[in-house]
DNA sequence: TCTTGACCTAAAGTTAGGTTTAGGCTTTAT
DNA sequence: ATAAAGCCTAAACCTAACTTTAGGTCAAGA
């Protein structure tokens, strides 16, 4: 069993913030003695699955219904399959969304090393938009494909 | 040249929120006709930026001082380079810890499909922390890996 | 000419996800 | 026994990024 201030530091969250989820519903039956929160492996396991689906970009108030699901039991079995398969589409959108955004950095990071040796952006204005190097044309090419 | 509702109907953005990015500064030099915004390429391609750097996670008072920065001339490449640099370390980060939220995400469907076969949990709690098969428990050990 | 649709501004309102404050218990070490 | 550290609550506060509202301008078609 652990304290607030002990989880805090495990997880690198700020004791406020572990107060609002818990405030918020997010641990079911958290444990108190004396009024004093007592985090068991149960808890520390449901705020690592609510790190998870916050990164999922999940808000709260669903995070708050699948620990309900969670409480609820075997009939919810459904529920929180069909939760977990919905943000796992959702991440993966994310996940190439998110690579596009890389290439768009690393062709910018080129674009700026070119300039800054060029001293000026008149070559690259030449080269733009289709007469750039192999391998930095792929980069611009996928960042600005359409969606 | 594009009107406002035009831009909006392009990028799938609120008209709303293209005039706040206006008044936030992130269009220097947009051209006006008799008060009205007209939109030029190279305003679309600010907007092609503003998109990218929002997704890398930069602040609109950042944003707005890079495009500052793209006004004020050759001076400023290597700030502008220095600020995409960070940017991809920054999302090359977020895509390792996207992926393993991917990966905790996949477990999970993976836990519950199991659960609803069983009818109950408790085979899996049986199989965990380290007895599941060898697919799933790389999908569970790389979840849980301290970050 | 009149009406419709698209544009404009300034300012107030909204929302999510916390954080801070003020005042007060509890536990632990000396 | 007492003081410091760590815990508690309720409620107010905060911030970013928009969105809505209210009131008005402008240009084109019937």
């Amino acid at each position: 069993m652990y304290t607030i201030g002990q989880v805090s530091e495990m997880f690198g969250l700020p004791i406020s913030t572990l107060r609002f989820y818990d405030r918020e519903g997010l641990f079911p039956g958290l444990e108190r003695k004396s009024g004093i929160r007592r985090f068991s492996e149960r808890d520390l396991e449901a705020l690592r699955v609510i790190e998870c689906l916050k990164l999922s970009g999940l808000e709260i108030r669903d995070i708050k219904q699948f620990m309900a699901w969670c409480v609820e039991g075997p009939s919810t079995y459904p529920d929180r399959k069909r939760l977990f398969e919905a943000r796992k589409a959702i991440v993966e959108a994310e996940l190439a969304k998110l690579q596009k955004t890389l290439d768009m950095l690393k062709f910018k990071c080129w674009y700026y090393e070119t300039a800054l040796k060029d001293g000026n952006e008149d070559r690259l204005n030449e080269l733009l938009p289709d007469g750039l190097p192999p391998q930095i044309q792929k980069l611009y090419d996928n960042a600005h494909a359409q969606a």
